[in-house]
DNA sequence: ACAGTTTCTTACTCATGAGTATCATATCTA
DNA sequence: TAGATATGATACTCATGAGTAAGAAACTGT
């Protein structure tokens, strides 16, 4: 190996498949961010294409449909928050700490590009096959956080209550985070995300002095 | 006036404009129906048409273009929440009070169809003049629940915190809701809307015996 | 009976955008 | 130097669906 090959324009054969990959991300990067702001129906491929400098069947060598590209990005908003739901359940702990944790993690992530992808979309934007993957992990989460809240429940960390509700209402409340949150804004995904999972936790009543704990 | 006016095949004038309205509605209700089950760009007149048993040109007879049906069924569920919202601004009492009452009558519209197509319309849908609009028939309403949840705060019936991130935290719990009920499943409107209600107002954490009131 | 109005249909136009066929170029391997 | 492979562009096809033009049929008032 000379001291020329480092700083050769020929690439090897690693850096060339780190090249194709970097360029599929920016694909997707792009992609999201369109899906995120226009839809992903009033987002074309051609404009996509035009933000990256390049043409629409370049995309299609990177990806093989334009519902293949949608249902990537829900899937990795859908994994991370799955990864961290479950990784969460694996802990010990009073089901109201392990729940604080999840719903953190859960708020976080609903400020993020994937995050928001998957509550801006909407089922029937999905072919068959990957509606179906994506209720399925839906689904998967909406099962550990029930879990956790019901745990929560038996050891008496959370008021007793119709769980599949709860669910509802608290993943409704943070999911519509990423109807609304700002990348752009004055607030920080951590502190919309602490504020909103602590009036969760809490309610709206006030509490009173020395009642918090028993 | 002989008797016989009363089952004649023609119709007063009256009846003429009463049967026109009730066309509308049919539209109307047959494309909320379409737009909160297949989505608005998925939905195509055609099929709303034949769904009534006529064709398209009908329907742009009853209607100028398909962003105004659009508008016309967000419009509707709007006012509905903003008209409640602001009757329940204009009694007394503790702003706990006073939020509960409108956060039932908010949640009991996201059943509803207007209501549920409220949420499930993306501000990229409308046409921009009909986006203006939408977008301030919500800011009203957010900000009236806004006031009513500062109010309470100030008499001390709601716990102190960030209102603009409450209100936001609440309406999406709320809003969410338009997302998962099925009005053919076995919870009523009003069942899930108290339940949904009281997990927010209470919150997650367990009350103890006598710390209720003051 | 006749002109006008209401209601609805048939048969279009037209823009959009997903996906493809085909070719060009450059790099890699032998 | 001769294929083979990777990457991209040009120039299409094709389905879909919003919106329209023109007219038919029924009813209204004169």
């Amino acid at each position: 190996m000379t001291s020329q090959a480092a700083c050769s324009p020929w690439l090897k054969p690693e850096e060339r498949k780190r090249e194709r990959n970097e360029k599929r991300e920016a694909v997707l990067s792009a992609a999201v961010k369109s899906f995120n702001e226009q839809g992903f129906r009033a987002t074309s491929l051609d404009d996509v294409a035009a933000s990256l400098n390049v043409t629409k069947p370049t995309i299609y060598y990177y990806f093989k449909t334009k519902d293949d590209i949608l249902f990537e990005c829900v899937r990795r908003g859908l994994e991370g928050i799955r990864d961290a739901a479950e990784a969460v359940e694996a802990t010990n702990g009073a089901g109201m700490d392990r729940l604080r944790a999840l719903l953190n993690d859960y708020a976080v992530t609903m400020t993020k590009d994937f995050g928001m992808c998957v509550i801006r979309t909407s089922d029937h934007e999905l072919t068959p096959e990957s509606r179906t993957k994506f209720r399925g992990l839906k689904r998967e989460i909406d099962e550990t956080i029930r879990r956790v809240i019901e745990d929560g429940m038996a050891d008496g960390s959370i008021a007793r209550g119709d769980a599949r509700i709860a669910t509802f209402t608290v993943t409704g409340a943070l999911n519509w985070i990423a109807k609304w949150f700002d990348p752009s804004g004055p607030l920080s995904s951590e502190d919309v995300a602490a504020a909103a999972v602590e009036t969760l936790m809490a309610g709206l009543a006030p509490r009173h002095a020395g009642t918090e704990t028993d």
